[in-house]
DNA sequence: GTCTATAGGCAGATAGAC
DNA sequence: GTCTATCTGCCTATAGAC
């Protein structure tokens, strides 16, 4: 591992490939031949850099969620209405999907159960992440004005997590971005203060 | 194959044990090895029922495809409401989950890029046969005033399976059925007419 | 229909040279 | 830090006896 993180080192670019390959292909769909295939390197040279595939896999989740927090905190800064964070949130979704593939732990919550101990705390922790930062979106939102939901802030951010992981996994089958997208704008639509609930019209009805 | 399924074959008690750890682990979480330990027979005689792993899947897929359809034939007879409808469609997810498993064409949309071409297939169908249905009791629901919704029937059944399929996704790592059960009740909540989109009382904040 | 035995390959991982 | 070479074990799958 490198200090400072000075030039894209072995390390780093073992971590995009393995990355890249649990998101599409799940952490029991690859192997270290086809991390060193793709880096042109060979299989020990990648157990110098981490030691056991259940250290490349913490390794993994730690960046992930070190990078979501970053986009999240961005997100944060720029201070605008909550309901604005909460498009934005969905939008870092629609990237994932947009290089077809899964959200690296919703991929792994699939696989939980085959997991080593470390990753599955790992995998908890991003979604308890994730639930955390939108809980207080959520109350920033009702508070202002910007958001309207039913049940508790805590609910409804584990419900926008849940609905989020499991559009992308129905719709990466489908290779069709616009399913997701559709569910994303359903998703805020039905939290926007009183919109969207109305009968609707039959304009409306023809449309979407 | 038996032919008209008789007694509990089997094969049949074959795709019983795979269904359940195709459930728990995926697809590539298991091995013939596994299923031959669990039922005492040896990995030669699953060959002879199943000659190759794909062909395992498929037909693991196939039944449980037709035993969801009989399930949601079944619901439809009852001639109830769209609303109480979906409420047992939803309380079918809930079974799934009480018994720690994901839903077997969830589980295997995760590992969908590593899932051979006919096993792909038929997971597509399983997610279409779930959508036309819900579609139907969506648009039933709509014309008898049991629920509402402002998009499309289609996109709202589509979104009702995604919500359902992360619901369970991310459920299950934290064991927590009731984690679930929120997200079916926000859920069933979302769509019932003009209910839950007031602004919540002070009573009803504090709760939940 | 189930068995024993085995093929052939790939998995994760290690030793030791450079 | 990367290599060659190798180990051990498990994987899917097959051959052939019973």
């Amino acid at each position: 591992m490198v200090a400072g993180g000075r030039d894209a080192g072995t390390a780093s670019r073992i971590l995009d490939v393995a990355e890249r390959l649990v998101q599409v292909r799940g952490f029991n769909g690859f192997s270290y031949a086809d991390i060193a295939a793709e880096l042109q390197i060979t299989k020990a040279a990648l157990h110098y850099h981490f030691a056991t595939k259940a250290d490349l896999g913490e390794a993994l989740i730690s960046r992930y969620a070190a990078r979501f927090a970053e986009a999240l905190a961005g997100i944060g800064i720029e201070c605008g209405s909550a309901s604005a964070k909460l498009a934005d949130y969905a939008e870092l979704y629609v990237e994932v999907l947009r290089n077809r593939k899964m959200c690296l732990c919703g991929m792994l919550a699939a696989e939980y159960q085959t997991l080593p101990q470390p990753m599955r705390a790992a995998v908890i922790g991003f979604f308890d992440q994730n639930e955390a930062w939108l809980e207080n979106v959520l109350t920033q939102g009702r508070s202002e004005g910007s958001l309207q939901f039913a049940g508790s802030a805590r609910d409804t951010a584990r419900m926008i997590v849940g609905s989020l992981e499991g559009a992308m996994l129905v719709a990466r089958p489908y290779s069709d971005i616009t399913r997701f997208q559709a569910a994303v704008d359903n998703l805020l639509v039905s939290l926007a203060p009183s919109a969207g609930r109305a009968e609707p019209t039959g304009l409306d009805q023809a449309s979407a």
